[in-house]
DNA sequence: AACGCGGGGCG
DNA sequence: CGCCCAGCGTT
């Protein structure tokens, strides 16, 4: 499965990336460990999401779930209230799923092969050749947005990163510059990536490698990579009811497709009984990367409390209050909005 | 092979 | 306001 490209005439570059990852790696907490456990859950967390973003959501993980087999014996609204906010919720059902697997079918004790890493749910290829690399030796290139950005920009190359093929392709010529420490050197294109080969104004004067860097001396370091596909954001709106009384609502927790998995919510529809409780009406705005969102919240205060106790007591909502809402994992608009009555 | 999935920051 | 980010699972 390992390739050997020790005579690509290539190998220079990869060199000159890992000096300068040996000097200017940045201080991050899961630079100091060699743990799969730490490292598979930083790789997990960091898709497609910024250090600055994340970085304080893994902090808090790492603490509360130090271990596969404190992970994998947590509820699961547990361990969505600590991907609270970080979007892609289905990384948080993955990673709780995947560490109930490394309990039933590793004996808790994390695989070692990248095949078997594989298996992981949540985990593709990026992430096992991350995890193989980083912390069992593994010489495999962890393709990702910077290994696009830099090697299309090293050589020049306009293969499409929109293309479907873009992954084994830029992993082909991954392994033109990859030397023996894949790990390192994949922790070095990550760094030169956010760092230096930036994806808007990167920093070429300091790249260890602008000398071989084609795009650089074509001066067409902008050019590239290429990417076609442009995705356009459509209208979505969401009706909501938030039903309260003595500073009490109803909430329910949302299904596991589209938008927002398992995260809780207002109620989507209000019972005929509800109805003369109606207050006002707010409309909140709010921009996911694929949909914009018009959320309408009518404020509905239930003022009597037999209808009250007899509407919670016989229905399928969940009550709770203004002091345990941040027991549970709310979509950003909906967690603003409890806040901003919290004021009133 | 194509598409859907969050949220934040930057130009 | 569009683009991008330590991608992945589903269809």
């Amino acid at each position: 499965m390992e390739k050997d490209h020790t005579n690509s005439g290539f190998l220079h570059i990869g060199n000159k990336l890992l000096n300068w990852y040996r000097k200017n790696a940045r201080d991050l907490p899961f630079r100091q460990t060699k743990d799969p456990y730490k490292i598979w859950i930083c790789e997990i967390v960091f898709q497609q999401t910024r250090i600055s973003q994340g970085l304080g959501h893994y902090n808090n993980f790492i603490k509360r779930f130090p271990d596969v087999k404190t992970l994998a014996e947590a509820e699961e609204d547990e361990v969505l209230l600590y991907w609270k906010g970080l979007g892609y919720y289905s990384r948080a059902i993955n990673i709780h799923k995947a560490a109930q697997q490394i309990m039933n079918d590793y004996q808790g004790t994390f695989p070692e092969q990248y095949e078997e890493i594989l298996k992981l749910k949540g985990v593709g290829k990026y992430t096992a050749a991350a995890i193989s690399s980083i912390c069992f030796g593994g010489r495999m290139p962890a393709v990702d947005g910077n290994f696009y950005r830099v090697l299309s920009r090293i050589f020049a190359d306009d293969f499409d990163i929109s293309n479907s093929k873009a992954f084994s392709y830029f992993s082909e010529l991954a392994f033109l510059v990859m030397p023996e420490s894949a790990g390192d050197f994949n922790q070095a294109m990550m760094d030169i990536g956010s760092e230096v080969c930036k994806p808007k104004k990167p920093l070429c004067g300091e790249c260890p490698v602008h000398e071989d860097c084609l795009a650089f001396s074509l001066q067409k370091v902008s050019d590239f990579p290429v990417k076609t596909k442009k995705v356009k954001a459509e209208d979505f709106a969401l009706q909501y009811y938030f039903v309260h009384r003595n500073g009490r609502f109803l909430i329910q927790q949302r299904k596991d497709d589209f938008i927002w998995k398992k995260l809780f919510e207002f109620l989507p529809e209000l019972p005929a009984e509800l109805e003369p409780f109606i207050r006002n009406t707010k409309t909140v705005f709010h921009k996911l990367s694929h949909k914009n969102l018009t959320i309408e919240i009518t404020d509905v205060e239930v003022t009597s409390e037999a209808v009250w106790n007899s509407f919670t007591e016989q229905n399928q909502y969940i009550v709770t209050d203004f002091e345990a809402f941040h027991e549970r994992s709310f979509p950003k608009p909906l967690e603003s909005y409890i806040q901003n009555s919290l004021k009133d």
